[in-house]
RNA sequence: GGGAUGGUAGCUCAGUCGGUAGCAGCAUCGCACUUUUAAUGCGGGGGUCCCGGGUUCGAGUCCCGGCCAUCCCA
């Protein structure tokens, strides 16, 4: 212990040091029979339920509660012969105090050689300090396993977004509303999966790997099937499959997973996202609308506590019942003018191009329109807005209106200026499914060219005759953004994607 | 894809006009201290200034290229 080199090590402070000096301090602690990785510890109560108990003793009871409790030291407070700590554990934090009269001269001194982030459990009682802090009197202790290497600092935590992303356990350690915002997560998962199974569907589960990747117009990620030595694509969406599954003979079913798409990334977008997809047999639009609304209203309140939500910059969101229901026509010629659809293409596209949209002179009046919408109307939809009746070339899965062959039966949720959820009345019509698929080239999509292959067996299946349906998808990550107020995609998945670091 | 901003100690950050990098805070090491809580007091140590070029007597700082990130736009 006194020799040169450790000296020599224990006086140099970098990282790298900091770490081969604890590992020499584990090894001493080994050497002396102490196990610093210790395994299952009984009787543990939370800290939650501490407090919780404390506080529930008559005033100036004197009977002592004796606890033991587990989690990570987070501060340390040295005073001679007795000290202060701060254990935290996954909800709660709270402080310790160690004697030495109470813990004896050895287990004392090696109290006072622990390092902040070990982790630890304690036994002994909860006790009021003079300036009145429950705390735990530390009668033994227990080292659980050893930390190698410096914590962020304690007072400003790990704010760097990019370690914080890369190294989420740091991040969670650090940073408690982080961690509170994937608890929440967790629980509108959970809120969402009651309800519909309240409601009596079924969850059901569905390839991610897939020959063609269809349901949707999205770049597939791709693979190789060494066994079958075939090319695969990771899921765009379930789609395709779950309508089979109503062919088959499910009635009421949902998907909750992860969907792959190719292509950029930014605060909304994340290459893998979490999707809700849901098919009820006998069902359309309408019904979907009747649904959703009820079930996000029903999840907000089980999580966040009620309906009105406040974001950054004091921006409210209302989901409040009934949610407006808005035909796009309707919205175009709100924001256009009445007679938007019966001016000349030339005119549409001059007034498009007048509100700083750049237009080509080949765009024809629907995709005018339609570049009128997504940059100048759906970003200013901030309270809960279906928009139905769209044009029928963005939505080839979905039943034309019966009254307007231009348009489909469907919605699309928007809330804070993101489409949160499209809903539609299913094409069950195996003939206009596949001219559908010609038109629009919808059946899979690769960038080497690979292009417009049709999903045989997904048209085969509706030769069978599928149900009339109603579906709907919603993006969950995004509804958690909406739910818990967070602003970027990256806040709200735990391990976003990154780029490598050489 | 385009633009803006940033990368300095384990963390959070200063760094002026180009002149040896800050007695910086936290953390760490040593000493003192039995009710502190961003404990306190005293002392010590800790740096590939993201990477590679260039200009210069001299570059954390200026120029060019690259990497990574954040934000905005398409």
């Amino acid at each position: 212990m006194s020799d040169h080199s450790e000296a020599n090590l224990e006086a140099q402070q970098s990282a790298e040091d900091i770490r081969a000096q604890r590992l020499q301090k584990s090894a001493r602690m080994q050497e002396a029979g102490i196990n610093i990785y210790g395994g299952r510890v009984e009787g543990l109560s939370k800290i939650e339920d501490v407090r919780q108990a404390f506080l529930a003793l008559p005033e100036g009871g004197e009977e002592k509660l004796h606890f033991k409790i587990a989690g990570r030291l987070m501060a340390r407070r040295v005073m001679g012969k007795s000290l202060f700590a701060n254990l935290k554990d996954q909800n709660g934090n709270l402080q310790l105090y160690a004697q030495q009269n109470t813990l004896g001269e050895e287990n004392y001194k090696f109290f006072k050689e622990l390092d902040i982030g070990d982790i630890i459990s304690a036994s002994g009682y909860a006790f009021r300090t003079r300036s009145g802090e429950l705390s735990l009197h530390v009668e033994s202790y227990e080292l659980l396993s050893k930390i190698l290497r410096p914590l962020p600092e304690k007072y400003h935590g790990l704010r760097d977004m990019e370690q914080r992303y890369r190294q989420r356990y740091l991040d969670l350690i650090m940073n408690d509303p982080v961690r509170r915002c994937f608890e929440m997560r967790s629980k509108i998962i959970s809120e969402i999966r009651r309800y519909l199974e309240d409601k009596g569907f079924m969850e059901v589960e569905t390839p991610m790997m897939q020959t063609l990747a269809g349901g949707a117009a999205a770049q597939p990620f791709k693979t190789h099937y060494n066994a079958l030595d075939c090319t695969m694509y990771l899921r765009i969406a379930p789609e395709l499959f779950l309508k089979r599954l109503l062919t088959g003979g499910f009635e009421k079913i949902f998907e909750i997973g992860r969907n792959f798409r190719n292509e950029g990334m930014d605060r909304r977008h994340n290459p893998e996202f979490t999707s809700l997809e849901l098919y009820e047999a006998y069902s359309d639009c309408r019904g979907m609308m009747e649904l959703l609304e009820d079930m996000i209203c029903h999840v907000a309140e089980k999580t966040v506590g009620g309906l009105e939500l406040r974001h950054a910059d004091d921006k409210c969101i209302s989901l409040r019942r009934p949610w407006r229901r808005v035909p796009y026509q309707d919205l175009i010629k709100e924001k256009m003018g009445a007679d938007w659809y019966e001016l000349d293409l030339a005119i549409q596209q001059e007034k498009a191009r007048a509100m700083g949209l750049q237009i080509s002179a080949d765009m024809d009046s629907v995709t005018v329109t339609h570049e009128v919408y997504d940059r100048r109307i759906e970003g200013n939809l901030i309270q809960p807005t279906f928009v139905t009746r769209l044009p029928a070339f963005l939505v080839p899965l979905a039943k034309r209106c019966a009254d307007a062959p231009e348009l489909v039966d469907v919605y699309e949720l928007i809330i804070n200026g993101q489409e949160m959820s499209p809903g539609y009345s299913e094409l069950n019509d195996p003939n206009e499914q596949r001219s559908r698929f010609d038109a629009q080239a919808i059946g899979c999509s690769d960038q080497e060219g690979e292009v417009d292959r049709i999903d045989e067996d997904f048209l085969c299946s509706l030769e069978y005759a599928m149900p009339p349906a109603g579906g709907l998808g919603l993006g969950i990550d995004r509804l958690i953004m909406l739910l818990t107020g967070e602003e970027s995609i990256r806040d709200v998945i735990l391990f976003p994607q990154m780029r490598p670091l050489k």
